[in-house]
DNA sequence: ACCCCGAATGAAACCGCTTACACGCCGGGT
DNA sequence: ACCCGGCGTGTAAGCGGTTTCATTCGGGGT
C-alpha cells in the first residue's frame, strides 16, 4: 500500500476532538463567520492533530462549487501553450481555485472528455483550435460559464484574442517599405484560425499597394514544410523577395534550408515568423518575427472565467490584445531594432 | 447569465424521464452491471433529452475516487515542462482520468495549495524542482499514493528520473576525445538538483583523465547567466577549451555573446548544452545537447501513478530512464552525427 | 431586577451520486 | 407442481462537507 491505511479524518472526527458541531469546524476553516478565538484554535489543534485533508468532493457537493476552472488546450506543445497554461493557473490559483487541463487532441473522443470536464468544474475556458467544435462549446455552455480564446467566437459569449490581422498588415507594409514586392504567404489558413487571420491582413496590405501574394503555400505549422517549402523555392526557382510565414516553426526551417541551399537570408529573400520563439533569438541572422502577448491572454482568461462564474455579465466585445513586431535582422530592413538577448 | 437558469438536471430527473430508479440509471451509465437493452435505450434517450451532465463531485464523493492525478510543476516555462505535461495528460485521459495541475512557484503558498490538490485528486506526481519540500510530501503521502520525477526520492515510494550523471560523464569522454582539456561546468548544482548530477558525472569523467574543471560558474539556468559568463570568459581571458552548460538556454545565450565577441565556437572553445530544445537544430554551428526522455517520463508518471491508485505496490527501485547525446557541431568533434532538421 | 439583542454554537437538512442489499420474476431441473 | 438460481431492478443508506435556522448565553439599557 501506498498510503497509511488509517482512513483518512473527517470533518466529524475533527468536531468530536475539538469539542465541537462540524458547523463550527466548517465556518472556521472557511473563515467566514465569527468563531471564538478559544474555539478557534481547539479546532485548529484538532486539525493538526488529526492531519485533517477536507475532501473536495464533498466540499464541491456541498457549496454547489467546485472551485475549479477548465482549461481545454490543442495537444500541441510548444512554447506558445505553456506560457498560456502557466499564466492561466498562475492567476487561478491566485484566487483560490485549481485548474483541470484537457488536451483535446483530433484522435481519441473528446466530446466526452470535454463533457466530463464540464462535469467537474465551475467554468470552461476554450482555447485556440482545440477539438472542441462550436456545438459541443454551446452545449456546455447551457450549463456552465465558458469562454474562448484565439479561437471563434461564439455569440452572447466572451471572446479573448491577440491581434493578427492588423498587425500582419503592419509587418507587410514594413516588408513592402524595405522594397520588397514579391512577397509570398506560408502557412494553412484554416477558416476561423489567426493563421487565417494573418494570411488576410497580408494581402490587405498588399493591396493597398496594388499587389498580391507572390505565392500562398498552404501547408500545416511544422517544421518538416518549411523545410519542403525551402525546397520548392529554389527548386522551382520562384522568385520572391520575402517570405512571411505562420509562425516560427515553419519560419526557422525555411530560413535554415534557404541558407544551405546558398540563399542569403535576407539578401536575397526575407523571412519573418510569428511567436518570437526562443530560437527566434538565436539564429543568425535574427528572425524578424510577431511577439504574442501570451500571458496576457492566459491571465485574461482565467480573471474572465472567474467573473463570469462569480456571476458577471459576459462582455459585449470580444478583447483583443495587440501583438508586437519583433525586428531582428531576417525583415531585411537594414534597421535592426530591439530583440536582442535580454543582458 | 452566461449559461441558463434552468436548474441542471439531476439524476433523479433522468431516472423520471425514463421510468426507472436513479440505481439503474447509475448502472447504465457507468457501463458496469447489466442492464436490459430497452432499458438502456429509455436512460440514454431521457440523458440525451435532459441535456444529462452527471455532477463530478456527487460521483466522486459517492464512489470515492475523484478520477483525477494531481501535478506539481515548478512555474517554469520552456519545452521540458510543456511536453512532460502533455504526455502525462494523455496517458491519463487515455484511462479515463482527469489532470489537475498545480504550478507550485516559489513565491506563493505552496504548501496550502498542495494540500487542496491533494485532497481534490486520487494521487498526486511531484516533477523536478517543484516548491514542495520533501516533509510536505511526505505528509501528503500518508494519505493519497505519490510519486516523484527528476527530484530527490521518498523512501518507498516510486520514483522516475532521466539519466543525467552517466550521460554526462560521456558527453565529458566524448569532449575529452576530441582534444579538449580545459573544460568548464555552467549552472547551479543545486543538492538533488538534475544539474548537481550532471556536474558530479563531468567531474567523475574528468577525474578518470586526471583532470578537474577548469572553472564551475554557479548561476542560474537563465539566459542572463549565460550571457554574463561569456563577457566574463572573454574579459578575464579565462583559458577555456570547452564549456559544458546545465540547460540549453545558457548553453545558446552562451555560446551567441562568445560568437559575437569574436570567440570561434567550437573552434576556439566548444559549448554543450543540455535538452534538446528547437534552437539548438537552428543555431549555426548546430548546438551538441542531450535529449532527454520527457515524454517516456510524463507517459510513466501517470501509468504508474494510475497503478499505485488502483492499489498495485509500489517499485522496489527507481527507474531511470536513459538520456542521449545529440551530436551537432559545438562539441567540435568534427564528425556531427544526426540532429539534423528533420526532412 | 427584567428584558432584549447579538454573538457563538449546534442540530439537521440537504448537495447528487453509488452501491449493498433485498426483492420479484421467470425458466429449468427434479 | 415445486424449488432454486439468476437476472434485472428498486430501496435506501451513506459519502463528507455547507448552511439555514433555532437555541443558548451573557450583558447593557432602563
Amino acid at each position: 500500500m501506498s498510503q497509511d491505511s488509517e482512513r483518512a479524518a473527517t470533518i466529524y472526527a475533527v468536531a468530536q476532538r475539538a469539542g465541537v458541531s462540524t458547523a463550527t469546524v466548517s465556518r472556521t476553516l472557511a473563515g467566514s463567520a465569527k468563531v471564538a478565538p478559544l474555539t478557534r484554535e481547539a479546532v485548529l489543534e484538532a486539525v493538526r492533530a488529526l492531519n485533517y485533508l477536507p475532501d473536495g468532493a464533498a466540499r464541491a457537493l456541498a457549496g454547489r462549487r467546485t472551485h475549479a476552472l477548465g482549461l481545454v488546450l490543442p495537444d500541441i506543445v510548444g512554447p506558445y501553450y505553456a506560457t498560456l497554461l502557466v499564466a492561466f493557473e498562475m492567476t487561478a490559483s491566485e484566487r483560490g481555485l485549481s485548474v483541470v487541463i484537457s488536451l483535446a487532441g483530433a484522435g481519441s473522443t473528446p466530446d466526452q472528455a470535454v463533457r466530463t470536464l464540464a462535469g467537474n468544474v465551475d467554468g470552461i475556458a476554450f482555447m485556440a483550435r482545440s477539438a472542441a467544435d462550436d456545438e459541443l462549446i454551446a452545449e456546455i455552455a447551457r450549463r456552465r460559464p465558458v469562454l474562448t480564446a484565439a479561437r471563434s467566437r461564439l455569440p452572447g459569449r466572451d471572446a479573448l484574442f491577440a491581434e493578427n490581422r492588423e498587425t500582419a498588415a503592419q509587418l507587410t507594409r514594413h516588408l513592402l517599405e524595405a522594397g520588397h514586392r514579391r512577397i509570398a504567404f506560408v502557412g494553412r489558413p484554416e477558416p476561423h484560425s489567426d493563421v487565417g487571420a494573418r494570411l488576410r491582413g497580408v494581402k490587405a496590405a498588399l493591396e493597398e499597394a496594388g499587389l498580391e501574394p507572390a505565392a500562398v503555400f498552404e501547408v500545416d505549422s511544422v517544421e518538416a514544410e518549411g523545410l519542403a517549402v525551402a525546397r520548392r523555392i529554389v527548386a522551382e526557382e520562384i522568385a520572391l523577395d520575402a517570405v512571411i510565414c505562420g509562425n516560427d516553426e515553419l519560419a526557422l526551417a525555411l530560413m535554415h534550408e534557404l541558407q544551405d541551399l546558398g540563399v542569403d537570408v535576407p539578401g536575397q529573400i526575407a523571412v519573418t515568423g510569428w511567436d518570437d520563439v526562443l530560437a527566434a533569438r538565436y539564429v543568425r541572422p535574427g528572425l524578424t518575427t510577431v511577439a504574442q502577448p501570451v500571458q496576457e491572454l492566459g491571465a485574461l482568461a482565467a480573471r474572465r472565467l472567474a467573473a463570469l462564474i462569480d456571476g458577471e455579465a459576459p462582455l459585449e466585445e470580444p478583447v483583443v490584445l495587440p501583438s508586437r513586431i519583433v525586428h531582428r535582422a531576417t525583415c531585411g530592413c537594414g534597421t535592426p531594432g530591439e530583440g536582442e538577448i535580454l543582458a
